[in-house]
DNA sequence: GATATACTGTTTATAATATAAACACTTTTC
DNA sequence: GAAAAGTGTTTATATTATAAACAGTATATC
């Protein structure tokens, strides 16, 4: 249990494929003629594919003629798509990190660390596409849990409270990274942020909120806030900050009931 | 701008097709032969489905077989499958709300909401893979965001303030109902809760994660705590609620500020 | 009652998907 | 030199959403 004395190739057999390939685990092949294309390239390539024209484009096809090859020749390189998506993912977040930080700026190094990631979103916006099958498990993915936990490192806090705080911080991260990338992904189809944020539904929205049936709602809505009329009337700013404020709020909280700070 | 007054078929026309289908805003053909099916029956085959198989084994195709029917004939009651994933969303946020709570009770009522939410993720996991393309505009699901929004009635916080914590709270649900969604999901394909914690891997990632690259994950990794081994000593207990318990104190702290206690 | 109109469900057709199987070559190992 | 392992390619399969054309049916208008 504790004393693990794993060759690569058994360690490359526990995880999936794809993990252990971005783990860089597989033996490069003895014979057989040279390789003309590399796990990398091919990943990079649809990456870049899915940067431009969203993941559903990302067929083995369509990248096996952007290299100049068949669809099959990939598969001599990943098993099969899963795959794939996995180093696609791992691809995403191999991100520069920012310098660490003292103690006491625990609350702006959260704050990094959460808009560092929304930025994975942006910047690549099929990454929320991807399900989630299990916890991170590839190298640049577990990067950015170690970048993550460099804000408690000094808090007099058990592990699994740890990774606690840092499982809310991602999934809030997760959450508002999606949001703003549907957003801009909606200003890209050309559909606006007015039709996204529902401004084109206002007029449909005030017809059909009743306020017998949603008597909380239906001021909201009437008001226009709802649709973010009046956006100059809001008083709270970005909601991605408030959120993250309040989140900070809480955290800051526990770690007071906790004596660590 | 204020003054509106849109017949139903102007409404029909300004939301999505399946939005205006939702809101029963379709008016019945008036000729021709008699209809064999319905919009709502195709939506119940199509969620039965779903929940039976996954999303992904809801196809035009198999809904109507089921029915008895041809692929073709759904195209009648609903113009594109992006309209019918709509309808599908709608059907599965018709839940039964519980009573309303007294303002004191705010605390509990948002538990009350996020677990609610969550339900909806668990017992529909395919609810968290239809893409969000916009703010809520169907008649349950607004149902459920005037839920939310009771808890806030008496509360001295204008509309965008209230807006944002409901957005807080959704998006937390949202969140931790695809994290249980993911490891139902684990579980029922044999791969048991283990394997999704990480617990099948917690020898490959002893073996993986070395103290220089990941300083502060490796203790963490190396005492079992993030393959969540030794469950026992996990003092936190469940993430949910823990993250949960951290949001609502934050949330606390902005009432207080707001003198809204 | 006749006819035009609107609607029904069906059949046929299309382009795209992941990947399995068989193939002819090529490089290394024995 | 022969065997083994690995290369990229060709061919084939089952599945997808939905467009177009069809024959039949119920209603509206003459």
């Amino acid at each position: 249990m504790s004393h693990d004395d794993l060759t690569p190739e058994e360690v490359a057999k526990i995880l999936p494929p794809g993990a252990a390939l971005g783990w860089g685990l597989a033996k490069p092949p003895q014979r057989g003629p040279k390789r003309e294309m590399s796990i990398d390239l091919i990943v990079k390539k649809a990456v870049e594919i899915a940067d431009k024209d969203g993941l559903a484009s990302v067929s083995m096809n369509r990248i096996a003629s952007a290299l100049g090859f068949t669809a099959m020749s990939l598969y001599r390189y990943i098993p099969s798509k899963d795959d794939l998506l996995i180093l696609m993912q791992d691809a995403a977040c191999d991100i520069s990190l920012p310098a660490e930080r003292t103690p006491q700026e625990w609350r702006e190094s959260m704050r990094e660390y959460v808009l560092g990631t929304v930025d994975v979103f942006r910047k690549h916006p099929w990454y929320g596409d991807i399900p989630i099958l299990g916890i991170p498990i590839t190298p640049n993915n577990l990067r950015i849990v170690d970048w993550a936990l460099q804000s408690l490192r000094d808090m007099p806090l058990n592990h699994y409270e740890k990774m606690s705080i840092v499982l809310l911080l991602s999934s809030y991260a997760r959450t508002y990274g999606m949001l703003q990338r549907d957003i801009d992904r909606a200003v890209l189809a050309g559909s606006s942020e007015e039709e996204f944020s529902g401004l084109n539904y206002s007029a449909a929205l005030r017809y059909l909120i009743k306020s017998e049936d949603y008597p909380n709602l239906h001021p909201i809505v009437m008001s226009g806030a709802y649709t973010g009329e009046n956006e100059d009337e809001n008083t709270v700013g970005n909601d991605l900050d408030f959120g993250l404020d309040r989140i900070l709020d809480g955290i800051e909280q526990f770690l007071i009931q906790k004596n660590a700070l």
